[in-house]
Order: structure tokens, then C-alpha cells, then sequence
DNA sequence: AACCAGGGAAGAT
DNA sequence: ATCTTCCATGGT
């Protein structure tokens, strides 16, 4: 067991993270307590779960990540302060939308932090299932999807991994109430991942155009996909997903709209956001939860 | 009960 | 190239 603290510059809401994690049910998250146990895959058959706590305030945030996993204390303390962006500094952000449309918004919720998925390929999976679902039923179908073939540790789930995926049939994840359409883009874009002829990480070292150019190849990832998992799958500052509805009605509010704004519209607005438009979008979304 | 939901592909202009 | 329809089902 090791105990590990860190002190970030800037200011930080991880109760926000914590709020935001807690919608996910496959995520352990004790709010009163104030941690989040964390997946992490550190090779095929090496996982481990680290508890990562709040000990500090938005505006002196400390956090201790625990972990009874003794090997490559390093490495995990690394994929951790990378998941949390706690190498980003907030303030900065702040300081930036106070000249903007957006700094009442900032200034109602500072400190809002990206929060990002645990792990690439989940959070692909995840964004895939998500479309055109709303919240509560989305969050039903990734549940079933990772509870009947991912793994459980220390009661910490698992996404399976895309090999276990691509073996599968249409009609295993039909039977959990999946449309046609989706059991094919989520099976089929494993078989990619699977074969090796898309490789997530090396995706993820692109550039955005590059990422998009790529990932919007495949069947069923249109561009609010790839800009989903740009922004919550690898935590990139910034992306506007546009045509989002949630992002269109916190706007609509914003600007006291009567209808939602058109995507051209909030396309050409979010320029001035540029170029932290995550933080942006992360703030929008807040503002409506 | 109708309409919407953190879309996208395939078909029709 | 741009517009329309279909997909599938739970929530409001």
C-alpha cells in the first residue's frame, strides 16, 4: 500500500469530477468522502484500482492517490495526474474567459476541470453507445454492455477489451437492447481495433484534423464522436461539439434563446473561446446538469 | 401521447 | 453537395 499527495496550481473543483463521475454507474464514487476508485490497465493482464481522494479547497487543491499495487508507482501516479489534468492550470482558463461572453459562467462555477475517461478504448465504446441516447438510458446500455463483458476488481469495472468485443455476435449485445445499427458499429469498430488496423494510441498521438480525418473513416464515428472522444477520451482543451444538444440547450439559456441556436451559429460564437473551447463546453454542460 | 434524446448511415434530391 | 428518412427505445 502507498499513499501519495499532490499539490495543484491553480484552482480545481474535483467535487464537479466527483458529481460528474457519480452519473456514470460503473464508477465508484463516494462524494462524502470525497474519492473516486480508478480502473487503470497497465497491460493486457496487469490491472490495478487506485483511489484518488480531494483533501484540499477549489482554490488549494490537494489530492492523495492510494494504491495497494506496489509495482510502477511512477507509471500509475502518471496515467493518474494525466486522467485528472492535473497539469493544467485553471486559473489560467479563468483569467481567460473573464474578457468573454462566458466569464459570468466562469465565475458561477470556476475551477471546472475536463474529466476525462479512464481509458481510451472504453471511452471510444462508451461515445459509440452514448449517440442519440439520452443520459439515464445511455448510461443503462454501457452498464449491461461492461457488466456482462468486462471484468470487475476491488468493485471497480472493467470496459472488455476489444479482442473479447470483436468475438462477439449483433445479436449478444441485440439482447441487451441494442439497435442493430449500434451492435455493428460498436463490434465492428472493435474488429478494427482488434486486427491492429486502428490503433488507438498511435490515434492518439495525432492531431485533431488527423484524428478526425482517421477516426471519421470508420462506420458509425461521425464528427461528434471523434470530437466527444477528443475532448472526454483524451482530454484535449479545445473542442465545441457544436451540434451537441446539451451544449445548444445551455447555450439557448445562456443567451435566452427561444429556440436552440443552429450549430453554424454556436460554431462561429465558440471562435472567441479558442483555444480552450473544452472548458468551455465542460462549463456549458455544468450549467445545465 | 407526442416528442425528444449529448447521431450517423444510407438513400433521395 | 445538401436534404430526408430510418434506426430503436426509454424518458418526460
Amino acid at each position: 500500500m502507498w499513499k501519495e499527495y499532490y499539490h495543484v496550481s491553480g484552482i480545481y473543483d474535483f467535487d464537479y469530477t466527483l458529481n460528474r463521475l457519480a452519473m456514470d454507474p460503473l464508477i465508484r464514487v463516494n462524494k462524502k468522502e470525497r474519492y473516486v476508485d480508478v480502473p487503470l490497465k497497465l497491460t493486457e493482464d496487469d490491472r490495478c484500482v487506485v483511489r484518488v481522494r480531494a483533501e484540499g479547497t477549489i482554490e488549494k487543491p490537494v489530492f492523495s492517490v492510494m494504491s495497494d499495487h506496489d509495482e510502477e508507482q511512477d507509471v500509475i501516479f502518471e496515467r493518474v495526474r494525466n486522467i485528472f489534468q492535473w497539469d493544467k492550470d485553471l486559473q489560467e482558463v479563468h483569467d481567460f474567459f473573464e474578457g468573454t461572453d462566458l466569464s459570468l459562467l466562469f465565475f458561477t462555477y470556476p475551477g471546472t476541470p475536463i474529466v476525462r475517461d479512464f481509458d481510451l478504448y472504453g471511452s471510444l465504446m462508451k461515445t459509440l453507445i452514448h449517440q442519440q441516447l439520452n443520459l439515464t438510458f445511455s448510461y443503462v446500455l454501457t452498464s449491461r454492455f461492461v457488466k456482462t463483458f468486462g471484468k470487475e476488481e476491488d468493485g471497480s469495472w472493467f470496459y472488455p477489451s476489444p479482442e473479447t468485443v470483436a468475438a462477439l455476435d449483433y445479436e449478444d449485445l441485440k439482447q441487451l437492447q441494442f439497435s442493430q445499427r449500434k451492435a455493428e458499429y460498436v463490434i465492428d469498430t472493435s474488429r478494427l481495433i482488434a486486427s491492429g488496423e486502428l490503433d488507438l494510441s498511435s490515434v492518439s498521438q495525432m492531431t485533431n484534423e488527423d484524428v478526425m480525418k482517421t477516426l471519421g473513416a470508420v462506420r458509425g464515428i461521425g464528427p461528434w464522436t471523434v470530437q466527444s472522444w477528443l475532448l472526454f477520451g483524451l482530454g484535449r482543451d479545445d473542442l465545441l461539439p457544436a451540434a451537441d444538444i446539451g451544449i445548444q440547450n445551455a447555450l439557448k439559456r445562456l443567451w435566452k434563446m427561444e429556440t436552440k441556436p443552429l450549430k453554424e451559429y454556436v460554431e462561429e460564437k465558440a471562435e472567441d473561446w479558442s483555444p480552450y473551447r473544452s472548458y468551455a463546453s465542460m462549463t456549458l454542460w455544468r450549467s445545465i446538469e
